[in-house]
RNA sequence: GCGGGCGUAGUCUAGUGGUAGAACAGGAGCUUCCCAAGCUCCUAGCACGGGUUCGAUUCCCGUCGCCCGCACCA
């Protein structure tokens, strides 16, 4: 019996969307490669993320960095001690703990950061054993989530592949407040790969090794930045969110902005929570029960985060709200790691003050996106399967066919075609039956198809049928063009095209 | 990493100690023509490595990978 998960993952292989990486030598855990479809709905994805982002300030720009970083530089992030577990396993049934929890759980106190040998330490003075068989725990061992890099001849210098975009913006917020001119906020984007050395990778996409960020960090004066903002003109909006315990049932509740924020939650963040959510909703058309913010609480936060939500998506091919992105409040924790590591003033004037910027991270992951848009989308009913992509991030945007292989009509779809072609992700298609044209298509999340018949001999116009509805009217060849951006960009509804094209 | 299950064309699968069939998909052709029609032909597979054996896709071991549970998940 094939689960959803391997229903959708069966349409990535066959239709080229996605697939396990090197699988020529049996595959490659942790890593996957997109083919020509996906490379595409992942490229769109991207585009449609970036401009809504950078959109949302006027100072907002995308910069791009190395993902190779020194270690002295993710030492003054935290990641090299932070980053690190000291895992110990049972000699006897082989489980395997993280030291400080099992330190933690004994003592009540911080364990956190200790080394191998004081954790060997602990365990030994404390007479700790297994928690689950009492048997004896073996010797302690660093488990390090970043995957080391040796640079130089021969490999003196120790790096390590980045674990997240945002130290890039980190590390040029110097840079780009000078080249930018002095001004607050500022945003600062990088869509890029990042690279986490799972213990345990799973679920496809989902949790990958290498995989792809879109991360927005906001810059501001957190003296004024709420008070910045237009944050009355959405007090009445309702959010989706699961706060503490409440994640762990796969609901949500609607909650106003001005509740929230009465809440204690911060203006500026709530206000960032509405964008993020029309972002889903509107640009990606998540429907709405299946979107929420879920709040992480203290134990659960990265060690630089003051206020955490996940962004959820509710995918039945991951089991239900899997997390996509997260808003990420993370103070002046950044910039004050660098500044003092690199011993330079990272502070700026503002008015008469100098102020160490507090930083909003809007961060996604891509890859979980695209699986997330491919889960949703797609529908399997009886013999039809249809991919409900939005129309503008489908991969491929029309589809061209004549309806007989013969009376010149090839030609003129042909024709329509390479008119097409230079503005839209289009596909000429000749081979096989109409049906099984439209139903190729329908797969792949194509929205519309363009069939040349016979009336077009006559007089020039096309069917044109839309991918949902299945619903067909009829327009001129010559407007086929403007119709579809209209179409897009959401200008025009499919349904005032014209009356619709009855079929026997 | 531990435990369990699994690995046969692109996909989904049947099957055997004497090297494999089907369906769907794909290609060519005929025919038909507005929602995966039909017919003919074709392409294509036992994850990888080792062992046992006259002979292994089948049995055994290892590796890799996938799924589930546990742990982990900045």
């Amino acid at each position: 019996m094939a689960s959803r998960y391997d229903d959708v993952m069966s349409l990535s292989v066959r239709r080229g969307f996605l697939w396990p990486a090197v699988d020529l030598y049996g595959g490659f855990s942790g890593f996957y490669d997109y083919g020509h479809l996906g490379a595409r709905l992942k490229r769109k994805w991207e585009d449609l993320w970036t401009a809504h982002f950078l959109g949302l300030g006027d100072n907002y720009y995308l910069i791009d960095t190395t993902t190779i970083l020194p270690e002295v530089s993710l030492k003054a992030s935290g990641h090299v001690d932070h980053f690190t577990d000291i895992l110990v396993t049972c000699t006897k049934c082989k489980e395997s703990f993280r030291g400080d929890h099992l330190i933690e759980a004994v003592t009540h106190e911080e364990a956190e950061g200790l080394t191998t040998a004081e954790v060997d330490a602990k365990i030994r003075d404390l007479k700790i054993r297994c928690p689950k068989c009492k048997g004896e725990l073996g010797p302690s061992r660093p488990f390090n989530m970043m995957f080391p890099v040796g640079v130089g001849p021969l490999g003196q210098d120790r790096a390590y592949l980045r674990p997240e975009t945002a130290q890039g913006v980190f590390l040029n917020f110097k840079r780009e407040f000078e080249a930018l001119r002095r001004r607050l906020p500022m945003g600062l984007a990088i869509v890029g790969r990042a690279y986490r050395n799972e213990i345990s990778p799973r679920q496809g996409a989902y949790r990958m090794r290498e995989f792809l960020q879109a991360e927005l960090q906001i810059f501001f004066d957190p003296a004024t930045f709420g008070t910045t903002l237009p944050v009355d003109s959405v007090k009445g909006e309702s959010l989706r969110v699961a706060r503490g315990a409440e994640k762990h049932a796969p609901t949500a509740n609607e909650r106003t902005v001005a509740d929230l924020i009465r809440d204690g939650l911060p203006a500026f963040y709530v206000y960032h929570m509405v964008l993020v959510q029309r972002f889903y909703l509107d640009r990606l058309r998540v429907p709405r029960e299946r979107f929420r913010f879920a709040e992480l609480d203290e134990r659960e936060r990265a060690f630089y985060n003051k206020v955490h939500f996940d962004v959820q998506v509710a995918q039945d091919s991951l089991g239900g709200f899997k997390e996509v992105g997260g808003v990420h409040y993370r103070t002046d924790h950044d910039l004050s790691g660098h500044a003092l590591a690199s011993g330079k003033d990272l502070s700026v004037p503002v008015a008469d003050r100098k102020v160490l910027p507090h930083v909003l991270e809007l961060s996604f992951g891509v890859d979980r996106n695209v699986w997330a848009l491919l889960d949703l989308g797609y529908e399997v009913a009886g013999d039809r399967s249809v991919l409900h992509l939005p129309p503008s991030l489908a991969p491929v945007v029309v589809g061209l066919f004549p309806l007989l292989s013969k009376q010149g009509m090839p030609e003129r779809a042909e024709a329509l075609y390479r008119d097409l072609r230079p503005g839209f992700d289009a596909f000429y298609d000749e081979t096989g039956s109409i049906g099984k044209r439209y139903a190729r298509m329908d797969e792949v999340g194509t929205p519309y198809c363009v069939t040349v018949d016979h009336t077009t001999l006559g007089d020039g116009t096309v069917t044109l049928r839309e991918r949902d509805t299945m619903g067909q009217v009829r327009v001129p060849g010559t407007s086929l063009a403007a119709i579809l951006r209209d179409l897009l960009d959401g200008r025009r509804e499919f349904r005032a095209l014209g009356s619709p094209v009855s079929r026997p």
